[in-house]
DNA sequence: TGTCCACAGGAAATACGGGGGT
DNA sequence: ACCCCCGTATTTCCTGTGGACA
């Protein structure tokens, strides 16, 4: 049989019996956003966030009696549900001021990667639709000044949702200053700010004249426990799978599982996803055993995509280490040893090599990351150094190696 | 008991690179 | 286009160290 029937016949076979009906619904980035807000209809009927809601609702509600509330910060880890609860209440907001004939407005700025004060700023404006997006050659003074003129006869509510405000680098201070001090002084509007953030201490380290200025609700986010998880899988499940897709206790697994690690619920429906396509292939039901699967392939993708990211001199220090660890057949192998195995290996792939004591600290850095284990160790007569011992599984090891390599052959 | 190995790891010097101002 | 400044990466230099060995 040839290849291409090969891959005609275990196409056909997959196709035959689809386990995941809606791919769409394992992944959240696939959502469009009326989707995601229809599932997260579904999660809050099933009662999870409720204290958060309502916290949110008592915050919000002078605004349908025209009162002004204050701002609020929201606080929880990543994956909580700060963003998408917050969204879907606004809109609800929205909608109930439509009613009303309140005037509302809210604008969305999502800081998700870290950005100086310029862009953040920019793209309020161009959100804002205040102005095109700039690079540069507009001062910050003028950026602010444009914002103001657009709401300049607006006297409605806005409200702003800065999602996960930490990360403007920089003149952090700047920028907060702006939002916090100056805008309301300068618009009609009632302007009430949100920020969201991952950092409990995020506003230690603020301008303290800021700081002071700055009158807030805060409100926490706690991780999803394991029921929460259980809710929010099923409906995913419901949506995605086939009925029979799932084998009992599955949910729950996974559920524990995530709550322990983390009570992430992106990681939460990363692992059923993960889990449904192990199990397609298999073609079978996702049973316990498949779960454990899953997890362990997500936890190595953990170290593979981290290497692959990584900076290329820390990824030749480690691929330096598999060498000399296994020219050593499982004994603890030297700093000394490692090194020459670093300097060949950057000989082979044309890199730079450091200088050994630069190559110390990568080798601590690939410690704290736990792709190996680096203890000091005196050998008396024969020095002090580390022992560098590889601890990950065989299978795994291999594949970092194959991924280090590849990176270096397809840079060049 | 003293010596000395083979590094660890701190401090200071220096190179690099990007951004901002003129 | 040019320079300056500043934060970061890397190098250079240095002192310290636990224990095997004589």
């Amino acid at each position: 049989m040839n290849v291409k029937a090969k891959i005609e016949k275990e196409v056909r076979q997959i196709l035959n019996r689809p386990l995941i009906l809606n791919r769409r619904f394992l992944d959240d980035e696939q959502l469009i956003r009326a989707e995601q807000v229809a599932v997260l209809e579904e999660i809050f009927n099933a009662n999870v966030r409720d204290r958060e809601i309502r916290e949110i609702s008592a915050h919000f509600a002078p605004v349908l009696r025209d009162d002004h509330p204050v701002h609020l910060a929201l606080w929880g880890k990543t994956g909580t549900g700060k963003t998408l609860t917050t969204i879907y209440f606004l809109n609800l907001l929205a909608e109930m001021c439509r009613e009303r004939g309140i005037a509302m407005r809210h604008v969305q700025l999502n800081l998700s990667t870290p950005q100086p004060c310029f862009r953040a700023l920019n793209d309020l404006a161009c959100l804002l639709n205040a102005c095109k997006r700039y690079r540069k050659g507009i001062s910050l003074e003028e950026l602010m000044g444009r914002i103001e003129g657009v709401l300049a006869n607006y006297r409605g509510y806005l409200i702003l949702f800065v999602d996960e405000v930490d990360n403007v680098r920089r003149d952090q201070d700047t920028f907060l200053a702006f939002l916090i001090r100056r805008l309301p002084q300068r618009i009609p509007a009632k302007l009430i700010l949100i920020f969201a953030s991952n950092r409990l201490n995020w506003m230690e380290h603020l301008d303290p004249r800021v700081q002071s200025f700055l009158k807030l609700n805060e409100l926490i986010f706690d991780p999803y426990d394991a029921v929460d998880l259980q809710r929010i899988l099923n409906i995913r499940v419901e949506k995605a799978l086939r009925s029979d897709a799932v084998s009992t206790g599955v949910i729950e697994k996974i559920a524990a599982l995530s709550s322990r690690d983390h009570g992430d619920a992106r990681k939460a429906v990363a692992l059923l996803a993960r889990s449904a396509s192990l199990a397609e292939k298999a073609g079978s039901a996702i049973t316990l055993q498949t779960v454990d699967d899953a997890a362990q392939q997500i936890e190595q993708d953990k170290y593979t995509t981290m290497i692959r990211t990584a900076p290329r001199q820390l990824q030749a220090a480690l691929a330096a280490a598999i060498n000399a660890s296994r020219a050593k057949k499982g004994a603890t192998a030297s700093t000394g040893e490692v090194y020459e195995a670093y300097q060949r290996f950057c000989r082979r792939v044309g890199l730079r090599s450091l200088a050994g004591r630069a190559f110390g600290d990568l080798l601590a850095e690939l410690d704290m990351y736990a792709f190996l284990h680096a203890r000091v160790q005196s050998r008396g007569r024969y020095g002090r150094t580390r022992e560098i011992q590889l601890d990950l599984p065989d299978q795994l090891i291999a594949k970092i190696h194959d991924t280090i390599l590849l990176n270096f052959d397809t840079a060049k």
